[in-house]
DNA sequence: AACGATTGAGTTGTGCACAACTGAATTGTG
DNA sequence: CACAATTCAGTTGTGCACAACTCAATCGTT
């Protein structure tokens, strides 16, 4: 990897080949990681029953308590179009219900059984195995979340910035 | 949930409670980049009439050729329940032809077509715009790479050794 | 109070990801 | 050679992600 920093010095502009291969490689690199995450989280989640969406939900919702779809929504970076489907899933099971705000007719609370927040039990090792299978040191995931929230924050930007270039 | 949540610091091992915050982020934090990701491409391949899944696909065969279906999920770690179908609606749009292999007849291969290998032209750009949107130096794209390349190893390695914790 | 604009949840349709499966071709072993 | 095991592509079914839309509730402005 150690190599000269700076690229466009020199003869240094990647040709257009370089990029295509180059290229591949970072979106490449974050999906297969995503991916290998979900595989992992497959395995773990089997005994609770949930997929691993379904599991950031319920994370957000043991931290959180009562949430309006909306917000989860904020927290887990989805859409109604996602969520809906997915919440109705989690009711279906028995972990949530969802009640529809009284003060906002428009706006549907998730809320916790006494089921789902018992799960919490089961889910309190599940966290430790995951960290445990990445290898890494706390310091190093915490430094790989920084870049990653950097990177997402711009890739963010440059969607909404599109037209000019 | 009774108490304040302080963060680590002193007794090195996390309490369970910090453990299910902490956790959502490493795997949230990849997930939204990569969705991210997502999200840009869209944008930006709109013109190309080709989706992000798809847009992977061409790079490989750009860079590779003609190539069996089998090779192709090895290259982009997808089994032929995506590719399957993701490679017809490749051969519906034109870009690739699907042909059945004379010395190997389990085997097909994808095989760019006039109008895929030309689109290729016209593909050049992205990948600079791409690299450009995330506001990062090449170096540390490659060391995000190497990074989230280890992670996805080990995760990988943790799912085939399940049983044992 | 009236009413157009906005907001929130949900629906529909498309595409990806993957498990579990089918069926045909090939390979390895006796 | 025979035939069981394996390999490969494809299908089916489930669930996620998102665009584009609907519909009702709410808000802002007049």
């Amino acid at each position: 990897m150690t190599e000269q920093p700076t690229t466009e010095q020199r003869g240094a502009t990647l040709r257009d080949e370089d990029f295509l291969r180059l290229d591949g490689q970072i979106c490449f690199a974050l999906g297969a990681a995503n991916r290998a995450f979900g595989g992992l989280y497959r395995v773990i989640l089997k005994d609770l029953e949930l997929t691993y969406p379904q599991y950031l939900v319920m994370l957000v919702l043991w931290e959180h308590g009562t949430m309006p779809v909306k917000q989860l929504g904020q927290h887990l970076r989805l859409d109604s179009g996602t969520l809906s489907p997915l919440l109705k899933r989690l009711e279906a099971a028995g972990l949530i219900r969802r009640e529809r705000s009284t003060e906002d007719e428009r706006s549907v609370h998730a809320v916790l059984t006494e089921e789902g927040a018992a799960l919490r039990e089961r889910a309190v090792e599940v966290p430790r195995r995951i960290a445990r299978a990445t290898g890494f040191e706390l310091a190093e995931i915490r430094e790989l979340q920084e870049r990653l929230g950097r990177l997402t924050a711009a890739l963010d930007a440059a969607v909404d910035s599109v037209g000019r270039d």
